[in-house]
DNA sequence: CGTCTAATTGAAGCTGATCAACGGCAGTGG
DNA sequence: CCACTGCCGTTGATCAGCTTCAATTAGACG
């Protein structure tokens, strides 16, 4: 939980008491947009996507969130609804925490909000990025970009895509024709490998890095 | 300065004697990416944009700031660097707080840190809807939106664009012909008039809105 | 009044979306 | 254990929206 680490642990345990927990089967919706927002949401464990619909029916995916990382901050202060929805992509386990004793956690606790202020921080940063990726570069840096990153984080050149092709399209802003295609062209060009479903070894990452 | 609007006045004085007063003509850069960032901007008049540029030359316009408006906080806890660009578009009047002393100011002030969380939520939530908007739609509703939102925002269907339509391009992530031309479709189809350079009519906002 | 940038307009080309059909894999139920 | 049924992913063909490049005009500002 790393938005309560600096806490003690005898303070992490009354945290535990606040808690409500709630389980939820792959495909379940947690939130929908329009649904009051009166809780703070943290992924106790599994996966969850979060993402907007437009008014044409297209889905755009804005976040992925796992264990730990938590959603519906941005309504702690005042009234608000949802304007995303969220959904579970496997089983999962779900902590909330109400608006009245998040507040209270809050004033006990400053660490707290520099914690999310923090997050926040962060947050922006990475949705500015995107923004200005989407908007200025094309499908194919994008998703050289997004393996990049991927395998930065799994500290592997060969990993395992943590979504479905179909969630990766609307996380770049793209269709999933196309990223199966861009995929097939990078590994004719011998960037890339797919060996199983989703299972991808990238060859040559300087290559990748300066699409 | 709504960061500071709970404070007293005799409060908000004592800040006054903290800020470092600069003054910047039109086209003059405030900041670049990668110089480090170790003050909180606000602008106390003027306009400033902030934007990004990509691998490709492409600009991408993130915030259009004017009186009030604030940026930096970012990395206002982690020493860090700006990953954009800010550049006075008129003469600017600039404010700045260094970091040890805004630091010195949330702790005696918890309400800032309110307020700072208040502003990064909304620009989220600023930032998820034109993310989701860029991705899914065309540029016309793109367009289109920004009217209305503009519209609102003057509370007149008569308005003034507040940017060049270059830089209004690079805000919807598109080109200035393309703008050019949704505008003059746009027009033909009587749903806007052009009167002087930058000046909007809006004669069917309904029509609009559909988009 | 002259210069420089912004905005407009036209023509051409390309990237990526869309539609449709098929293959594959997974989960379900008999 | 096998068959059935969806959904996911792939591949192909077509098409449209938008970008790009180029040339011209309008507008801003000293």
């Amino acid at each position: 939980m790393p938005l309560f680490s600096q806490l003690t642990e005898s303070e992490q345990a009354t945290i535990e008491s606040i808690v409500h927990r709630h389980h939820y089967q792959a495909g379940e919706t947690i939130f929908a947009a329009g649904d009051p927002m009166d809780a703070l949401m943290i992924v106790a464990s599994g996966q969850v996507k979060v993402f907007q619909l437009a008014a044409n029916g297209k889905e755009q995916l804005l976040y992925l969130l796992t264990t730990g990382d938590f959603d519906g901050e941005t309504a702690l202060f005042s009234q608000a609804n949802h304007n995303s929805f969220a959904q579970a992509l496997m089983p999962t386990q779900i902590c909330q925490i109400n608006r009245p004793e998040f507040q209270r956690l809050m004033q006990k606790y400053p660490t707290i909000s520099l914690n999310l202020l923090n997050e926040f921080g962060k947050r922006l940063t990475d949705l500015e990025k995107r923004t200005t990726k989407t908007a200025t570069t094309s499908v194919e840096s994008r998703l050289a970009d997004y393996l990049v990153e991927t395998a930065a984080q799994f500290e592997s050149q060969n990993f395992k895509l943590p979504l479905k092709k179909k969630d990766l399209a609307t996380y770049l802003g793209t269709t999933p024709e196309t990223i199966s295609r861009k995929l097939a062209e990078l590994e004719q060009r011998g960037i890339i490998t797919q060996t199983g479903s989703k299972q991808i070894q990238i060859n040559d990452e300087s290559a990748l890095e300066l699409l």
